[in-house]
RNA sequence: GUGAGCGUAGCUCAACUGGCAGAGCAUCGGACUGUGGAUCCGAGGGUUGGGGGUUCAAGUCCCCUCGCUCACCCCA
């Protein structure tokens, strides 16, 4: 309070208790991406505005309203990441990797939206992108990774919500199909719904208010090719097959020209507005895009904040094997022998650094949580020994430095 | 960008229709100068988010502002 230097709006801190829980859950991820043979990637922060507008597309909105971007010294656009998929997609190319790829991540994202429940203006997406592979196995097997981490996780809830989007020509077909539709009953549309009919009519079907009255709307399952369909199909049937619990959404959609087929979302019940712990979906069109030959993709995008949120899941303080406490000058020295040589073993061990009492340091020891604490005096350093009390316990014995457990 | 709710000690919250800013927890110290977690005693800690106004008097009423939260918009 009343301080000057405070967090901007939208990001936060991950405090060590918070933190223990980051290690904890990214460990059990980074155990089940490499079994499904995955490597790690990071990219740069930022990069040229260019790349997102290009891989974005004409969405003013969002690249007016929410992306970080500024100008360099150099007077070139640059913008902080928003997303991760372009990146490791421009990082590919220019990289000159060989397709497939099997490329993950774990990198901070930023978008310029107002805070709420859920969602930050700095977040963290844990994701992955199978470059270079077009077949539904690959698809569901995407999908299943996907919802394997999330309850690996412990997220609450879950619900998996997939459909498939067909091809850029099936949806122009659909859109205009929607548009008239929508157009016939603009008068019963709210007025969000009607300002968004004619810039993204996908969207209005989700809408919370008109959504649930336009029943009887045509469905993009109905205009795809029957490529799509049978493609679509062999998804479902090996998620199926693999025991993946899903259920098709025949409103779900995306709002980029560069996705196709399988889109897919995994939902929490334990989250506000913002449900959403994760999605993707199939991609063909991107690389192509940035500059690349035809490649097929597919990938998802965790929201790694949100799952923590929905893993309901407290963190914990890291406990200390041996705190050590000593009277005397002469004791203190021994201490820190004692010190080190419990560090070089590998032990997590503390000792009081400023001169105080015995009781603050005992104190100390136990706020730190220690498991033993080491008590050097007089008596010890004449013996050769030191005192190990058990926190939990309270029982006492002499032991040699070289005896400790 | 829009709307609503909330800002009092580090944390959780009190303070009747305007009348001396408090408690619990936490922190530090002492009771116990070689022993933590229990108990008892004590201490520190606040421009009541900030600014302005009304009033003899403002945490309380009015205006402005900042911050937080949730929702809308948007959702790559």
């Amino acid at each position: 309070m009343g301080l000057k230097y405070t967090k901007i709006k939208g990001t936060r801190d991950i405090l060590p208790e918070e933190y223990s829980l980051w290690r904890e859950l990214l460990e059990r991820a980074f155990k089940i991406l490499r079994s499904y043979g995955y490597n790690f990637i990071v990219t740069p922060t930022f990069e040229r505005t260019e790349l997102f507008i290009r891989s974005i597309g004409d969405t003013t909105d969002i690249v007016e309203k929410e992306m970080y971007t500024f100008t360099d010294r150099g007077g070139r656009s640059l913008t902080l990441r928003p997303e991760g998929t372009a990146p490791v997609v421009r990082a590919y190319l220019e990289n000159h990797l060989i397709p497939p790829q099997k490329l993950a991540y774990f990198m901070n994202m930023f978008r310029a939206e107002r805070p709420q429940k859920g969602r930050f203006r700095e977040f963290w997406h844990l994701g992955v992108e199978f470059i270079g592979v077009r077949d539904p196995s690959a698809d569901a097997e995407v999908v299943e990774l996907a919802y394997r981490l999330v309850h690996e996780f412990g997220v609450k809830e879950i619900k998996l919500e997939i459909n498939s989007i067909g091809t850029v020509e099936d949806r122009k077909r659909y859109r205009e199909v929607l548009l008239d539709y929508l157009r016939a009953r603009k008068d019963e549309l709210c007025e969000d719904c009607r300002r968004r009919m004619e810039r993204n009519p996908l969207r209005v079907l989700d809408c919370k208010i008109d959504g649930p009255k336009l029943l009887d709307a045509p469905l993009l399952t109905d205009y795809l090719s029957q490529a799509s369909k049978s493609y679509f199909e062999d998804v479902l049937e090996y998620l199926r097959r693999w025991g993946v619990p899903f259920e098709v959404n025949k409103r779900l959609v995306r709002g980029l020209d560069y996705y196709t087929e399988t889109a897919f979302e995994i939902k929490s019940g334990a989250l506000g507005a913002q449900d959403s712990v994760g999605g993707g979906g199939r991609y063909d069109g991107l690389v192509e895009e940035l500059g690349g030959p035809p490649t097929p993709a597919v990938g998802f995008a965790l929201g790694f904040d949100r799952v923590l949120i929905a893993s309901g899941l407290q963190g914990y303080r890291e406990p200390l094997d041996y705190f050590i406490a000593y009277l005397g000058d002469e004791a203190r020295e021994k201490g820190f022998e004692v010190l080190q040589a419990l560090r070089k073993r590998g032990k997590r061990a503390e000792i009081s650094h400023e001169k105080k009492s015995l009781k603050s340091q005992m104190k100390l020891a136990d706020r730190l949580g220690a498991r033993y604490a080491l008590i050097i005096g007089d008596e010890e350093l004449a013996r050769g020994v030191v005192k190990v009390r058990d926190m939990e316990t309270g029982e006492e014995k002499f032991l040699k430095p070289s005896e400790l457990p």
